[in-house]
DNA sequence: TACAAATAAGACTAAATTTGTCGTATATAA
DNA sequence: TTATATACGACAAATTTAGTCTTATTTGTA
């Protein structure tokens, strides 16, 4: 199945409102979580991990919370994904980061390999070209 | 997740197999699947899928097996997927064919339901786009 | 006609992944 | 000192995916 994760759809559609917020004010999880009717929990963990790959940046403490600092034309759904800790390889051989045993057991064989790879190179294009802008 | 299932991956395999050996010659699923290691039931139904959505045809019996009768430049990756009842809708509101009560809670107040959708529709020219000549 | 090879179809189980919860720690403004 | 907010990791529940098993049907050929 090609589909976003509960984790990315949450990201973005966090991401979409803290963008719309400009630069001054900062969003908090419980204000993202309560708009959105997300578990406030699972959205803050979704929140930390931005701000832990750069995507946003986070204040703690009373008055703190989420906010941009980039602009949204530099911040690619590529990069969205990828802060998340989710993929969007194709296939298990098309994986950047594998150090599990879980690899495929056919790669030796397999014909499709090749082809597929052609196909991951246009999709990664694809998300690259998608920025937050998109969202706003 | 954004990645082709197993039963795509299979299926992809497979059609390039059968498209390869050209219009004539029929591949059983018991010769694919010994090919690459992929279990034989599994691909059989898989197969048998594909038949039904008549992206290749069937012959029954002794001799018989699974063949080509379109050009491998009309059949592409959107019907393969849709024909193995698998979707690349980005969301549970962008699914064609959904009436299961499984829908999204959230939709009334979702702001990228909008912007999401714009977004599908490019993937869509995507996956209209690559057709099975791309894997040979 | 009997048999073997092959597709057809669906129920069922096992494995993997995703989704969501909980508890605890840390920082900070008032 | 307290309330508010992020940070982080372990865990549990739910869902989805992957794989197995069983039975039926079709068809060429010995
Ligand atoms: S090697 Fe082939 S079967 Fe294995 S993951 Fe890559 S494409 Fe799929
Ligand atoms: S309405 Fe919004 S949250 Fe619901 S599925 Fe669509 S995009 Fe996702």
């Amino acid at each position: 199945m090609i589909k976003f994760s509960r984790k990315t759809e949450y990201a973005l559609i966090a991401i979409q409102y803290i963008a719309n917020k400009g630069i001054t004010e900062f969003s908090t999880a419980k204000e993202i979580s309560d708009n959105y009717n997300i578990s406030y929990e699972l959205l803050a963990k979704i929140l930390q991990r931005l701000a832990k790959n750069n995507i946003i940046t986070s204040t703690k403490g009373v008055n703190g919370g989420y906010k941009f600092l980039k602009s949204p034309d530099d911040v690619t759904l590529s990069e969205i994904i990828e802060s998340l800790n989710e993929s969007y390889a194709l296939t298990r051989c098309l994986k950047k980061n594998r150090p599990n045993k879980t690899d495929c057991q056919i790669a030796d064989c397999c014909t499709l390999k090749n082809p597929v790879a052609i196909i991951q190179n246009r999709l990664n294009i694809f998300f690259d070209d998608i920025t937050i802008r998109h969202l706003m």
